[in-house]
DNA sequence: CAAAAGCTTCCGATATGCGGAATAGATGGG
DNA sequence: CCCATCTATTCCGCATATCGGAAGCTTTTG
């Protein structure tokens, strides 16, 4: 199933280096530890060996072994004395809850995710722009037996491949829009839209409809619809995707779908980027700890 | 309401230096950029600029500079081109989101975190060990209306402090147990219980009831109840806790609380550690991306 | 029990990261 | 409008932190 989400979710490494390959990135050390970091959270499920890392990374055993030292010490990284393999530390939590894009999307958006899947009963993703890519903020997963587990949190698409990424598309800023389809054509091989004027005529389509809705053919039988979400100045700052099998986008349900996913995007939005820019919060009133 | 947060869940910085404040811990250009991504972290809010960076961690602008610019091109910080202020990146996501201590503790407790939050209508805290810590993993408000703020996830407690801790130690290895009671005792200066005898005799109460409730003074007016969530061999990999006013948390309404969450714990713990080490995710059939 | 593979420590050479100083850019006040 | 001040960025020589070979030590494998 692994080899299956990094097929379509373009691997997550490969940013430029195209065709080099596993190398260590950069040479600095703040970089190969980053590398580790970024190896460790491929190899999650099992958590990898001072060797592997090595290995992949293409550094010596003992670099490998001060750099995991250090970022066990930084509890970045953990080590089971037992088996000697090394997984990501609890700190990157502290880290990551902070890391939201604007503010605190992924906290605004939570709730409604987890409205949204129940509703419909389907994985609802919340993807914002990152670059030339789509990530995935968040998801939450319906309860319908026929499940995605590609769009792991984090993962990254080329924007313009899916709905999502349409819904995006369609509502950035023209010239960043330009931007990205000058640069990811040449990137989208094999998936997604090719030919560019096709890909400007359902940027348009998307852009006239409010939603994204087509089976790229990325896998058969699966279809998404996604609406962006749009700032105040009518802007994409992310997209609210329903991925699902094909069957349950008829054209019966399809409009229903559109309109729920609609009027819950327009509820972010209207959280978003409030007028007093300072208790974006709910009002606290007095703290305890965890108790 | 930071200030407070601090105060309650210690710092998360001073780990060794004690005295010593706010250098950028070691020496290797390593620890110093995850130092300035921690920074990054606890100014979320507003952002750090180089200088707010460079002061506070005690570098020179030069070097917080280059390092920023490795950060920024690994994604792990971003910068908003207009105020030239920095924030966490969004690839952090992507590593946090792999990062759960046993396997999928996290995503395990998820759903059952919002199902208490629902129930009891308070805030629920689930905690997990690190080193001499308690960690906050994750939690979920409730809807009553005085909730507590602290506690962020990825907060950090000393151990022996609060109610979630008590319930991890309490059920400890001993030998474990111990360690732990020696490194912490003379760090609970003010906070916790700093009587030996006294806190030994609270562990083996928390034992004896299977779950720990008292106020620990740390809050006037705010109290905890907290469960451990225990491994098949009856140690504690987590804690399950509720912070509210005391008033919530009264001789009648106690017992009720404590049943509800030794009964989601339970639900946990049959989760944890399935039989089958490999099938952890509930069954994945077909992947279609963010659609 | 021997052999192989993996982990860790040591240490000298060198590349890498450091910070002072100078430049360029932004901000605000007179 | 221009100057003063603060901040961000570039440059460069020096020093040091980092690297990797080699060798000891531990664990796994056959």
């Amino acid at each position: 199933m692994s080899a299956d989400s990094r097929e379509a979710l373009s691997g997550g490494d490969e940013t430029k280096q195209g065709a080099g390959g596993d190398e260590a990135g950069g040479k600095s050390s703040l970089q190969r530890g980053l590398a580790i970091l970024r190896l460790l959270a491929s190899s999650n499920e099992t958590g990898a060996r001072l060797t592997d890392i090595s290995r992949a990374l293409d550094l010596t055993p003992p670099t490998v072994h001060r750099l995991l030292k250090i970022l066990v010490e930084e509890r970045m990284a953990e080590v089971d004395k037992a088996t000697k393999r090394y997984r990501l530390g609890i700190d990157l939590f502290g880290l990551a809850a902070q890391a939201g894009n604007p503010n605190n999307l992924r906290d605004i958006c939570r709730p409604i995710l987890l409205r949204l899947s129940a509703t419909l009963r389907d994985t609802i993703f919340l993807l914002v722009r990152s670059g030339f890519d789509a990530v995935c903020l968040d998801r939450s997963e319906g309860p319908f037996p026929i499940r995605s587990f590609t769009g792991d949190i984090g993962g990254r698409v080329t924007l313009g491949v899916g709905q999502g990424s349409l819904a995006i598309m369609a509502f950035l800023h023209a010239e960043e829009r330009e931007e990205v389809i000058r640069f990811n054509l040449p990137r989208m091989q094999g998936v997604g839209i090719i030919d560019e004027v096709y890909l400007r005529t359902e940027i348009a389509r998307v852009r006239d409809l409010g939603y994204a809705s087509r089976s790229t053919g990325l896998l058969p039988g699966m279809s998404g619809v996604a609406v962006p979400v749009l700032d105040r100045d009518g802007h994409a700052v992310a997209a609210l995707s329903v991925g699902t099998i094909s069957e349950r986008l008829n054209e019966e349900r399809l409009p229903v779908v559109v309109d729920i996913l609609k009027r819950e995007s327009a509820a972010i939005s209207r959280q978003l980027n409030p007028f007093d820019p300072v208790l974006r919060r709910p009002a606290a009133i007095l703290g305890g700890g965890p108790a």
